[in-house]
DNA sequence: AATGGCAACAACCGCAGGGAT
DNA sequence: TATCCCTGCGGTTGTTGCCAT
């Protein structure tokens, strides 16, 4: 029996505000990777007399790859009779030598009727990447956004191929940058869209990030701060994540990230996309659930740093050519096309992200130590 | 043709939350 | 209330296949 894959507005919020607890014990019981704690060995031996009870008997359980046989048995057998609620148990009334975890998971990403596999579109691109900058790596959230995806399978994606678009770009400018030693030019645009097999699929293992696809938000309000050129894309980005301006002048080099996570009440910023979600949610828990996780502020910030001046690769984010740049003319309304069809829990959830934020920048500046 | 490097994907691991007792 | 057990989740590693040399 397949999982809902489609919550509603009102399961969506209820699954955001069931974040901040899960986020708020794995901050603090983050744990160190498993390289530099103890190798991840195979334990044939399992200490039964101390710490947490093995959850099956190693020994005589089979590890990698499935193979045909076992899938059919396992399907089978769920698609009959269920899981019974025992995931546990269920392997031993198969007949599978498999820990019951790793029955769930292969049913979870694999065997599960309308599971997709590969391929993804751009829309699923800029829908992971949105909710990436929401809620960062809650992969299960996300792949509710997306149906016949898996957490799993979105997560490896953005591991593999997302993250390293925009790393990867970012390198290339700053190449040509140092090359040039100059900012960013307009011709860096015209040389991406004049080589379309890059940003291809099939091929390219160092590709650019796609045509920004992204509606361009209207904030509804005067927008000093963005409608000024000069606003640099770096600044949006750290805007959109609760740092300041490159501009102001207390601006450092310090990552600008972290420390304003830890001293400003940011969930205020989430006001309003709260209230636009769903207006009976409760908007304190709301804004818990909405912290964003200092790793994600961390990796965005490495990636930043990897070249402090240019982002524009980074415009997906925002929109095509920016939010409110000159040029942002018919690609627009190209991507509005597309986003028209996207959930709808997505883009509101990111554009009223971003107005609170310019909201508190210009109303509270004092919560984001802009005094 | 052989081989090394890399990317992509599948699967495993450990932890925390939550229900059951 | 305390404890046990199971599930769900996110991070990480292992495996496979492709590509370049």
């Amino acid at each position: 029996m397949p999982m809902e894959r489609l919550p509603s507005h009102a399961s969506f919020v209820q699954l955001l505000l069931s974040l901040q607890p899960q986020q708020q014990a794995k901050e603090g019981s983050r744990r160190e990777p498993p390289h530099l704690t103890k190798p991840r060995v195979l334990k044939e031996t399992t200490n039964t007399t101390m710490g947490r009870a093995p959850c099956c008997d190693k020994a005589n359980v089979k590890k990698g790859p499935w193979s045909p046989e076992e899938d059919a048995k396992l399907k089978a057998y769920i698609e009959q009779y269920g899981t019974g609620g025992n995931w546990i148990a269920l392997p031993q009334k198969i007949g599978l030598k498999r820990c019951g975890k790793s029955c769930r998971l292969r049913w979870l990403n694999y065997l599960r009727p309308n599971i997709k596999h590969g391929g993804f579109s751009e829309e699923e691109d800029h829908i992971i990447c949105s909710l990436y900058i929401s809620i960062g790596s809650r992969w299960s959230i996300i792949a509710a956004q997306l149906p016949g995806r898996t957490d799993n399978d979105i997560k490896n994606y953005w591991n593999t191929r997302l993250k390293k678009k925009l790393l990867g770009k970012q390198r290339k400018d700053h190449q040509q940058q140092a090359r040039r030693g100059g900012g960013p030019k307009q011709e860096d645009r015209s040389d991406e869209s004049g080589n379309p097999a890059v940003a291809g699929e099939g091929g390219s293992r160092s590709t650019y990030w796609p045509e920004p696809a992204m509606p361009v938000y209207s904030t509804g309000q005067p927008d000093h701060h963005l409608n000024n050129n000069h606003a640099s894309t770096t600044d949006r980005l750290l805007m959109m994540l609760g740092g300041r301006s490159s501009n102001d002048s207390n601006a450092s080099h310090q990552s600008p990230f972290i420390p304003q996570y830890s001293s400003v009440p940011l969930p205020q910023i989430y006001n309003n996309s709260a209230s636009l979600i769903n207006p009976s949610v409760n908007t304190t828990s709301f804004k818990e659930a909405m912290q964003v996780p200092h790793r994600f502020a961390a990796e965005v910030d490495e990636m930043l740093h990897c070249n402090p001046v240019k982002l524009e690769s980074l415009d997906c984010f925002y929109g095509a050519g920016g939010i409110s740049d000159e040029h942002q003319g018919t690609t627009t309304s190209e991507s509005m096309n597309i986003w028209s069809e996207v959930s709808p829990l997505i883009y509101p959830n990111v554009v009223t992200s971003y107005q609170g934020m310019q909201q508190c920048l210009f109303e509270e500046p004092v919560h984001l130590g802009m005094q």
